[in-house]
DNA sequence: GCTCTGCCTGGGATCGATCCCATAGCTGGT
DNA sequence: ACCAGCTATGGGATCGATCCCAGGCAGAGC
């Protein structure tokens, strides 16, 4: 560690350049100046110049608070989702971001570690800076119908828990857990196991529906004890994943349900020095770059996390412009990226 | 897309309660409600209790902005990084965000896809948003000075653009890139390539001179053909890479300065059907999950991002509690994660 | 000359919470 | 009795920007 010798910014005790310097500079009014600067109400064009001018020379910068307080509105939203170091979440966030700033508004980060009391300290944190909307990827119903009390509007992404209560984006899981899990049954997989998370939000309920319809529809009988409940690291899915593959009579292939989970068997399978696909083949939802990036390629349901953050965005500022209408949930749909992680089962050759 | 019917939230106008409604309804003044909210000054413990109680009940949130228009101080920091989806800067966040909320603040975070006019955007954002403090991955000196002219607490991570004007918390790039080089060189490489973004911040810099120190330790002659600039996504550094290992006397082996680089490196060693170690050794900067996730793993410089953005909030909080202390670089180590990736070049077995 | 209209400006109130200050009630010491 | 000292409360000013409103001034129309 080395150190400086200055300290930082100079030595000016330097109070901050409010709208009455900026006016009295320019020999004007504070109320003329605030015309001038925001462009609303008469001014004459030479003193809106000059008002101007004298501003950036002093370097003006609005305080946004004040102006939030008194326009009872900010100019920022709010986003609170599960895991940051997570792909799928930071590639969620960083759509937002983009799409808030080309709007002009900054963006209030969050994540909640998907713990429900975290989730419920950040929503107050955000009723606090009288946000203009919040986007999240809920844990709990209780954010979404807290923030909608508070009249704050609010888009739930990729998870949906407070069906009716607000708008929605999230993706057609059913439907693509149901073709991937065909793939696999085509393929004469008999014993396939579903490595998840939970069942009970949208997201774990859907895929699992998925899964189950693709049985049901081939007349493949299914073996309950095939889903399995993994954890949320990398860590313990990749333990589970180990005891599931190690079982006397293990599954031949696996869906993982988010790329976690896929990690975590991925991870197993190389322990237990299991190849894929010729042993074992794998599929998984998320379509995150190390799944190209191994061999073979994890074939993986692709959806468009940042995509999904832009359209949030577009839906919440839908939302705020006119609040009375009804509320929404748009399904948007997502793709499988065929690799080459599955083939049929060792026993069918 | 399907439609619900109700509108969210309810259908009373419900304008917020404020501290004056608070007060009303416990039978005390604004000044009294007040103290008993936040703990400072004289209140009659009954009239604590009751003000608190009728502040629950009434769901009273007070409003950030005006506390912090009165205190001249806010209880958030603004966050700027390059690449939300780019792990490692996704991982900076994490660790901010989770520092940030334990001490009691919100994140304002925006990334600028390394583009110095978007950063200059953000900061004037910042700026307006009063933040107590900014971090940031800097891509120009322009931030920073500009930020400690405004008398804004900052900190520079992962890149210092402004010694001497700010604080920074880096990684000790040169002798990680140098240790790494080193072990190529003893493994006996002598056409060793480093494929780099840029070279003139301080990762690149140090990076680069970690990389010519090892060859001036070891007595090996520099081709400095060998030192790529690759570009800044995957793709980009696929196509280098790609035309480098397609060169007539190509390297043995690669050192990436990047995660990113890596990623590009290794997709294009697999278009080429070069085997990894045998026909080429592969280094890296960042150790990113997918690294371990190959066979055989890269080989690694381990920063711990988020360690890195934990210790960064520690330091802004420093600079805010104490905001004449001498300026400050914290430099720390990070250690080489050793995988698969490396062997001794073919030429020589 | 007088009014009407439209352009332009400044004064004061306002948003919500905090904080300084004046003041009131009470106790206890002299 | 009186004052000092402490507890407890409310009134008003304040933070910085915006916005409503009153009013000044100039030119046009009668």
């Amino acid at each position: 560690m080395k150190s400086g010798q200055a300290a930082p910014g100079g030595s000016h005790p330097a109070p901050r350049v409010t709208i009455r310097e900026v006016a009295n500079a320019a020999g004007v009014s504070r109320s003329t100046a605030s015309r001038a600067l925001t462009g609303r109400g008469y001014v004459a064009p030479q003193v809106r110049d000059r008002v101007r001018e004298v501003a950036t020379r002093l370097g003006y910068v609005p305080d946004a608070t004040a102006r939030h307080l008194r326009q009872q509105a900010s100019q920022s939203i709010g986003v609170l989702v599960s895991d940051l170091s997570n792909p799928f979440y930071a590639g969620l966030a960083a759509g937002i971001s983009q799409q808030a700033r080309k709007r002009q508004y900054t963006m209030m980060l969050a994540d909640d570690g998907g713990s429900p009391e975290v989730e419920a300290e950040v929503a107050e944190a955000f009723v606090a800076l009288r946000v203009a909307g919040v986007i999240v990827t809920p844990v709990s119903a209780h954010v979404s119908t807290y923030l909608a009390r508070q009249r704050i509007p609010v888009v739930e992404v990729d998870r949906q828990f407070a069906a009716g209560v607000c708008d929605a984006v999230v993706v057609d899981n059913g439907s693509a857990a149901r073709q991937l899990t065909t793939q696999l049954l085509d393929l004469g997989h008999r014993r396939i196991a579903l490595v998840i998370d939970e069942m009970h939000w949208t997201t774990g309920r859907d895929r699992l529906a998925g899964y189950r319809a693709a049985f049901a529809a081939s007349g493949v009988p299914l073996d309950d004890s095939l889903v399995v409940t993994a954890g949320w690291d990398v860590d313990a899915a990749r333990i589970e994943a180990h005891k599931l593959l190690g079982r006397s009579e293990p599954p031949t292939a696996v869906f993982a349900a988010n790329n976690v989970l896929a990690e975590g068997v991925w991870r197993a399978a190389a322990e237990l020095a299991l190849s894929i696909p010729e042993q074992l083949s794998l599929v998984s939802f998320d379509d995150v770059s190390w799944m190209s990036l191994v061999r073979p390629g994890v074939t993986a349901v692709a959806q468009d996390a940042v995509a999904l953050g832009e359209t949030a965005v577009s839906q919440l500022f839908e939302r705020i412009q006119s609040p009375l209408a009804p509320v929404r949930t748009v399904l948007l749909s997502a793709t499988v990226a065929a690799r080459g992680s599955t083939a049929p089962p060792s026993g069918a050759r």
